[in-house]
Parts: structure tokens; sequence; C-alpha cells
DNA sequence: TCAATAGTGTCTTTGAGACACTATCCG
DNA sequence: CGGATAGTGTCTCAAAGACACTATTGA
């Protein structure tokens, strides 16, 4: 910057400047398992290949207003659960001009999907989480792997599963999430006392029936949700960090 | 983008761009006591303002690159530890131009202090975090309040409080450090029992002469630091996140 | 009645916290 | 020896996990 500086003699084309995107990873349950939503691109660069939704930042909306744009214009949702997830800005992660990308997490309810194809792309797919394509466009292995590995990180000291379930489910569905998510079997017994204990949860009217007994349906308090968080284990090899 | 597009027909200035920055929050310990540089602003805008020093990327190094060269000229250290904190990206946050600010928090080693004032500031100081000047520059205070907030949440569940440490140095030492970045008391045996456990000390020969009883020095086992996470402690009011 | 699924009770083990105790230096 | 700081031992209490038990439906 030059002395003197002042309004009048700013000259902010003085810096090249680079590209940004905003990329958003799309998670939803799809039959109690969680799927994520990918695009396959239509063109050059890494034509074919799967790709994390995502487009450039227009110069007057937010970080966060772009990443909701580039969802509603994916999926068609809106009111979603929005979280910044990390910046990737590595010299030559996309071959045609220098382009740093906001990654977000977003979760949508398993009922409200109406995705579309966008002129960009020639198809769109929730791809379950457990069998991903081989290699997907760019480095979006490695922010799919990051945003996965952060998703079930904060299940365990967050109310984010709620965030994937419908206005009314049951106790062992929810904890049919945690299962699927975390990757592991949970006891019964104990996860009926600690959503108990958490207070989070509110008793309705409504059961399911079923093979057997029917099932209690329950809802989500969000009104606690802030205050008291539901933390559910603590697991020694916790990774959340990327580095 | 339009229909047939490849390396010869992408036209990368078809997209108004905003302007990025890397700013790097440094954390040191100076007696004891958790410390922040901050820069004094020279010019226009926020003139004679403190803020977070930062700079604007260049077009060949990556967004961690940036931040270790603009903490090597403010500082003159490197090779210390640097974790991304959050991407900010609103679209008035600077009065020149757009511009999105990728921040970074780094912890240096209390003994490795180097302060150079650049061309651009007519000051740097280390703040104590305890007594912050009133008002930043930019989004600067939000920026700050949220890296210490991270800084605060992250000590309880990795070593990285050790960043903050020099090569040796007591038990004691290590959870005075705890209660500095905590804000709170914490019991001797409780804390001697953790840390033992947790197998992240290697003793040394050495001790340190006072006014009692001479104190053991340990050194950090950065080999073990990887795959056993040292768990401080779990705190139900956890807030770590944003928003 | 049984199979199937929902939901509860209870014993054991672990680990956090409180706090009293012992150890080793200097004068 | 006493004051000062370093470091250990142990009791209690609450929460996590394992796992057996009861409940309610339909066929």
């Amino acid at each position: 910057m030059e002395p003197e500086e002042n309004a009048q003699t700013y000259d902010p084309s003085r810096y090249e400047r680079p590209s940004v995107t905003v990329d958003v990873v799309i998670f939803t349950l799809i039959s109690q398992e969680l799927h994520v939503l990918l695009v396959q691109r239509r063109r050059w660069p890494y034509e074919g290949f799967w790709a994390i939704p995502g487009g450039f930042i227009n110069m007057d909306e937010s970080l966060e207003e772009a990443a909701r744009r580039e969802l509603e214009e994916e999926t068609g949702v809106h009111d979603v659960y929005l979280e910044q997830l990390y910046t990737f800005g590595d010299v030559h992660r996309d071959p045609r001009t220098r382009v740093i990308s906001v990654a977000y997490i977003a979760l949508v309810r398993a009922d409200a999907q109406k995705i579309k194809v966008s002129e960009e792309s020639t198809d769109v797919r929730w791809w379950p989480v457990r069998a991903l394509p081989e290699r997907l466009a760019f480095d979006h292995d490695q922010v799919l792997a990051y945003a996965i590995s952060r998703l079930r990180s904060k299940l365990e000291y967050t109310t984010l599963a709620f965030q994937l379930l419908p206005e009314l489910f049951s106790i062992l569905e929810l904890k049919h999430i945690y299962e699927q998510i975390l990757g592991e079997k949970l006891d019964k017994g104990n996860f009926y006392r600690k959503i108990k204990e958490s207070d989070l949860l509110e008793e309705t009217e409504h059961t399911r029936e079923g093979r057997g007994r029917p099932t209690r349906l329950w809802r989500f308090r969000r009104d606690r949700a802030s205050d008291k968080q539901f933390v559910f284990r603590w697991r020694e090899d916790r990774i959340d960090e990327k580095r």
C-alpha cells in the first residue's frame, strides 16, 4: 500500500485476486442411512467426475448466503442446518485458475428432497457414504472425508443428529442414526437412559404401529438445544481436526 | 460457464473476484499469562486502531503458506503450531473492497519473540487477553473472541498447550497454563494424576531450584501426541462453535 | 401361545473431584 | 526447627457400560 492512502486513492485492482467458491457438502438420511449429494460434471475440468456442489460467490452476498443459495439451487431446500467446515486453498487444486473454496456442511431432513439437475451437471445423486465414487473431482475426496469426520465428531457433543430427523420420531430411530453415523452398535438401555436424562425430547401422544409393540413418538425440543448440549460420549480416538 | 469449455476457451476473468487475506491470531505466554499480538494501523481504513496481523495472499502460495509468511514477517518466528480458525466473508467487513479473510491461530513459544514493526503499522504489541483494546479494526473483535474461545475449547481435548511451553518444564507450570487459558483453578493432585496417566511426558534428569523443594523438569513426548490425546476434561457448557 | 419389537432396572466398573497427607529444599 | 514449594494417596460420588428383565402388540 502507498502512503497517504484514503478512500479516494485506494485502488482495489492493484492486487491480483483468486476466485472464491463455496462448496456445500449436503447430508441426509435415506432409509436410515447417511447419504451425501454429489453432482456429475458436464464439462472440463474433471468432466464426468462426481463433485461436491458449489459455485462462485457473488460480490453482494456473504459466504453463508452463497452456501444457502447453492443449496437451494441444488436441492430446493431452505432453512437447514449449515455450518462452515474449512477453507481449501492449495495453489493448483483447480486447473482453471487459482480457486479458494470455502466448504460448508448442510444437514437436510430425510423428507425434504427435491433434487434438480442443473445446467452444469449431467446428473445429481444421493450417494451413501459407505459406498462413494472411487475418485471425485478436484480435491473433493479430501473435502468429503473431512466433512464426514467432522460430522461424526460433532454428533457426540451436539444435538446435530436431530437436524436429520423428521418432526416425530422414536427413540430407537434416533439410536439408529447415532449408530449409522458413529459406525458402531450402542446399548439400548444406556441410550434410553441418556436421552431421557438429557431432557431434550418431548413426548407426544403419537405412536407408530409395527410388527411388535407400537413405538412412542417424540419431538425434539429446540428450545432446550442451546443451553443443554447432548454429550453422547467421549471417544479417546477422537479426531476432528485436519492438519 | 459456456458449453464446450476447455483449457483453451476458459476465461478466468469472467467473474468479478473478491480480495482474499489471511489473518493470523498469534498467541504466546509471557510471564505465564496468555498474550496476543496486535498491530496498530498506520493508514485508512481504521487508522490508529489495533488489528490482527494479516495481509493479502499471493497467487503462488497456499493459505497456510501465506499464514506462515505473515507470521514470519510480524514476529520472525517459524516452525510453529498453526491452525485454520474460520473464514470471515461478510460483504462490508472491509470498506475498501470485498475482502474474504481466512483466519488462522498460531501458538508461539514464550522464548521466541522477535517483534518488528512493519512499514504498514505504527506499533506492534503483545496484549494480555485479559486486557485487550476496547475496539479493534474491521470485525477483528469477533475474530479474536472466536480465536480465544476455540483455544480454550481445544485445550481440553488436545495437546495444544504444549506448543506454548519451552522444551523443559515442570508439571505445575503446565497446570498453570491450563489455569490461565481455562480461566479457573485446577486441583493439583488430580492434575498430576491425569497428566501422568496420559503418558505424554518424559521425565528428565533436570530439576530447577526455587524457594522450596526443587522441581523436576519434563519433556513433551511428541511421538505420543498423535495417537493419544490428552483429554483434560469434559465441560457441559462447552462452546466451540460460532453461530 | 410365540415371535417380534419396545422399553426398564440394576449391578459393576471407571474415573473425576475433594482433600489430606508426605517429601525436600533453604534458612 | 518452620516456611515454602513439590509431589502422593485415598475416599467418595456420579456416570458409563453390560446385560437381564418386563411390556405390548399381532398372528
